[in-house]
Formats: C-alpha cells, structure tokens, sequence
DNA sequence: TTGTAGGCGTTATCAA
DNA sequence: TTGATAACGCCTACAA
C-alpha cells in the first residue's frame, strides 16, 4: 500500500525531492538529475532553468538514493586502532584532504587494536556500501579478509608492509626503518643498544621494529640480549619506566632506541631527573618525527616517517581505481620513503 | 527498462540481496527484514531459517536501501577545525565509543576553521542524510544555519557555549576557564599577567578567552595593556616566540598565560634555553591536561578540561535525540565542568 | 537534447 | 505471525 501519494509533491521532512524541482521547472527528473550530475549533457536554458528551481526550493540531493541506484558510492571506511593516537592524524589529514576535493567523505571507527573489532567494523561498513576500505592494522581475521575479497571493494593498508598484502598498500617499511635507525646508532659506535616498543600483541608495526632491530643487530655483529628488548604501554610516563628499567637491569647499555611515539621524549625527562647525560651516559633515539623531540633538549634523533603522505596517497590510489576503475593498480605496494634525522641525544 | 531481470536472483557485485536470503530460507523478504530488524515479531522456527540462509549466502545487509526506506539514518556527521589538533582527539574518541555501541557511525571532515567550508561540509552531510551533526566550532553562515534548521536534525556544537545556540550544546565554556585561570594567577600574587592564544579570527574559542582573561584582570584591579596580549600560531615553536616576545616588550611581566594547546611547553623550552627561571623569573601557566606537560620541569600549571566526556555526552544526547525523540532535550546546553591543576610552573 | 519506464534493495502498510 | 504491494528518491537504459 502506498505511504504517501505519488503526486504529493509537498515536504513533509523539510527536504523536497528532485520531482519537485522537475515541477516546478517544467521538466522531468532526469533533466534535473543530469542538471545536478552531467551539466555538459543538458541546453543551457533547461540548466538554468532548473537551478533556478533548485535555490528556489532549497533542493538537497539526497545521496542515499543516488548511490543505492546508480550502485556508487561516495563514501571510504577508514578503520585505526585508536583514534586518539597523534600518530595517525597527519594520515587522517591527507587522506581527508585529498577524499574531500573529489567529494567523498571519510567514515571513521577505531578498532582498539582488536581484529575482530576490526572484522565487526569491516562488516558495518560495507553495509554502508563504502566504496572503499582504508586499513590501517595489516592484520586481520580470516572471515574479514573473506568478507573484503567478497565485496570487490578496493583496499589500502597503510600502516605497515604486509607480506600478504590483501590488495593495495600504501606504508613504509617498519622493519626497514627500525634496521636504519639501529645500523645508525651502530655506526655512530654504540655497543650497547637497548630497544623498546609499544605492546607488540595485535601489533605487527611493533613486531616488524623489532625484527628490523634484531636483524640490524646482527649486521653490526652485535649480540642480542632478552633484557635489551623491553615492551610498554604509550605515553611519556612509559618512555621513563623504559629508560629506567633497562639501566637498572642492564648498566652497561649505552643507546636505547624508543621506537614507539613519544617514549623517547619520556625517557629524556626521566634521564634529566635522575642525572643521567644524554647522550653521553646513554643515547636515546625514537620512531617518528613528532614536533616535541625536536625541541626538548638535547633534542632527540628520530626517524622521519612519511606520515601526512601516506594519507594523501592511500586517497589518490583508491579514487583511482573507484573512479577511474584502473584495475591495474590492484594489488600495488607504494614503499614510501623515510630518514633518519640525526640529532643531539645520539 | 528493466536494468536487471527482476527473477535473477544471482549476485553480480558479490552481495546478494535481502531477496536471495527469502528465496533461499522460503519465506517473504518482509520477514527476513523481520528476523534482522525485530526478531522478537518472528516465530522461533522463522527465525532460525531466516538466518541460515543468511550465514550461507554471506548476506550482508544494504544499509543504504534501508535508510532510504525507513527514512531513518546511523550516521552522524563530525565537523572539526583541523583533525590533526591533538586536542580533539579526546573528544571524537568519546562520541566514537558511544555511537558505536548503538550501531551509529562517524563522518568526519575538516573545516580549516573556515565559516564557508564549514557550510558546504554541512550541505554534503545533509545529502547523505545523516541523523544528527556535531559541530565544534559555534560560528556559522546564516545559510548553514538555515540548512539545518530546514533540515530538522538535531545538532551538537560542542567547542564552546555560544550565545545563541543553534539547538544543543555540550561544551566547557572558554570564557570561564580563561577566567578561572587568570583569577588563580591573580590569587597567586602575579601582578603582570600576559596573554597568549591561538589567532582569534573565525576562532570564537580563542575570543571568549580573551574575554575571561579581561573579566579576571578587571576583577583583580589591573590594568590591562595591549602589548601583554598576543595571539600566535600552534606548536611548541610558537609558544618559544610568544614568551621571547613579551619578555622583550614588556620586561615587568611576572607570569603567561598561554591559552592554546602545547604553547606553554614550548615557552618553558625557550625560557630554559634563556635560562629565565620559572616560575622565579616569569610563571606560565597553559589551557588544557595535555600529558606532557605534567613530565616536564618544572611541570606546568594547567586547566583540566572534560575533553572525553564531551564526546560522550554528545553522543548519548544526539542519540536520545533520534532513537528515543526525546524532544524535550532540544536547545538543551550542558556546561562541563573544568578544574584548575596548581603545578610548579606558578 | 529530453523524456519514459522501471529498477536499485529495503521497509511501511495493510490484509490474511 | 506472515505476506503482498507499493513506496523511499534517484539513476540506467532506451526511445523519441
């Protein structure tokens, strides 16, 4: 049975549809929606015509049932393990920028380092028929990749290189820059280097750290040592808990590299307290190129990571294959480059 | 004419529809609708059926056919001034954490702390029909408010209490908070108070601090003096220019006010490079408990803001707004509480 | 260049 | 409790 009367051309919620600018501009619907969609395809009278009739009425398209007919969409899910991490927001940010010139919008959601958070996320945004998927996590539960595969929808992964990528990624090499920042403490002649890192559980960017860590290590002929390895939480307090807990168990350390966030900067504070010279009694280095570590002093070597890139990349691969359907891009890696930046506390 | 037989109930796109689930379980796709929507109105043996078919096909539900026929939406539209402000984070952190929870998801953009980019953010919201929106600035183009007037979604700003609320409001107010800090100052017995903010154009936030820092200067009986209020840009090498700056100009000063993200760290940086003793030569005090602050030394006297539960009152009054129409919670203002932290700065 | 017809996948409504 | 039907608002396909 009807709900409303097909030739009820008034609003009820305070939106008009396009049949009550076609009304009103004595046309049908499909010259308004070509008005709104394919300008080029329409007499310049009708366009304006119908213009008029839209700012008249106040007309808002209503994307919903132009997706759900024309089977675009216009919106991208991105999914991070938590959305109050500085780290991913210069990401957010040109994944933002770039989306928004071509008229998509972002859905956001933050797993909290769970796959199978991530799994129920997946599921809901394809329901939402996003036209695309940004992951930032490269691990995922087996229903999730089949889900995804099942969709069509292109993916971007882009916190990291995965060694089975499920479709595209856009990252840098968190091994890669781990081993480099080892080997460059090495070079600079530290014996003794100790490594930290976020909780490496559903983590595989810390993983990766320290496997580009231990093999470094082993480059440099160094041995490795289980009570050089340290794990902990985020934040400034962790990076001081780190810094102490390896001199006390370790005296002889004399480079602890903090590859995670801000713990080198929390370190630092934690060295300044206790006396301990930086970087002569220990060299302190960290993972990302956070504003903070440069002003502090000694201001701290780090690793400059491709950050705001990554986001404006992830966007321009994945409008192109939406839009563009270049099927040839399916499956392309994008390494992006980083470089560590020498500083004062190594 | 037809774009796909209506008999072919195979899947082109890897999803099947609500119809192959009926099909296949025998019954009608009213009652698949049923067993997904409000199983309590189905039959147990219904139901089981219903979705064993669901699991063997992989339906995954059309959220946009749905929403276009219900005319009911799950999607809440954020606009934020900048995504990479750390200071936010919080905030989308808690509205995420709720929405989720109800099955509600987050569209989220930047606005550049542009009026008209914030319009036309509103309009692209608007199209895809999402069921409220947040809004943190609380300046507005008359024709955005127009829209969402029209619109009847109920709204959220939520960076400020503004004068004329365009409906609802969950927010600290700056003009207190500025207060607040000053008078704590002035109780403190600095009788040289400067100010620092972020630019105040299109910033209402910045302006209503202004304004509680004059109210509090007044209120202690001193002069204020133009050369004592600055605005800057964001980041710790901001706060270093701002410090040196009123140092420079008005060498009386006794404390600083750096209302503004992380510009009191970056002052106390520069004052330790200056080798000005703090708080002996000038206090600092700063807006907002970001972590670091707390770490360095001397750690830095701040206001504590409800950035967290700011997120999280919004979205249960949006959602109390469009689940339970709770009418009665329109144009409703929530003024969170604040707290002064007393630290060594001061 | 413009219009007609019908379908996109779901849910509201009413009848059984 | 279940089902048939039309409608949500737009766009594809085709015809004029």
């Amino acid at each position: 049975m009807p709900r409303r009367s097909s030739e009820d051309s008034s609003k009820r919620n305070g939106s008009a549809r396009m049949r009550d600018v076609a009304v009103r501009a004595g046309v049908s619907t499909m010259t308004v929606s070509r008005v709104l969609n394919e300008p080029g395809k329409v007499s310049e009278e009708m366009r304006e015509r119908v213009l008029k009739a839209v700012r008249e009425i106040g007309y808002l398209p209503n994307h919903l049932a132009g997706s759900l007919s024309s089977n675009r969409s216009t919106t991208i899910g991105l999914i991070v393990p938590s959305i109050d991490n500085s780290i991913y927001t210069q990401t957010v940010k040109g994944l933002s920028e770039v989306l928004k010139r071509s008229g998509f919008q972002l859905m956001i959601a933050e797993s909290g380092y769970d796959p199978n958070e991530e799994e129920e996320l997946i599921t809901v945004f394809l329901s939402h028929r996003v036209g695309g998927l940004v992951l930032h996590s490269t691990e995922h539960t087996p229903q999730a990749i089949e889900k995804i595969r099942k969709s069509g929808i292109p993916v971007v992964e882009n916190g990291n290189i995965p060694k089975e990528p499920l479709d595209m990624v856009v990252s840098y090499s968190n091994r890669d820059a781990s081993y480099a920042m080892t080997m460059h403490l090495g070079r600079l002649g530290y014996r003794k280097i100790a490594f930290a890192s976020l909780y490496s559980v559903h983590n595989d960017r810390s993983q990766d750290r320290l496997k580009g860590y231990l093999a470094a290590l082993k480059q440099l002929g160094h041995e490795p040592d289980p009570r050089m390895v340290l794990e902990t939480g985020r934040g400034l307090a962790a990076g001081a808990e780190v810094v102490a807990r390896v001199m006390q168990s370790v005296p002889e350390v004399d480079a602890l590299f903090c590859a995670g966030e801000v713990l080198a900067a929390g370190a630092l504070f934690e060295c300044q307290r206790r006396n301990w010279s930086v970087p002569g009694r220990i060299a302190l280095a960290s993972f990302d190129d956070v504003d903070l570590l440069r002003h502090v002093s000694p201001s701290i070597t780090t690793l400059r990571l491709p950050r705001y890139d990554i986001g404006e990349r992830t966007a321009r691969i994945l409008l192109s294959r939406i839009i563009d359907g270049a099927d040839h891009l399916r499956g392309s890696v994008v390494d992006l480059k980083f470089e560590v930046i020498q500083r004062e506390s190594t």
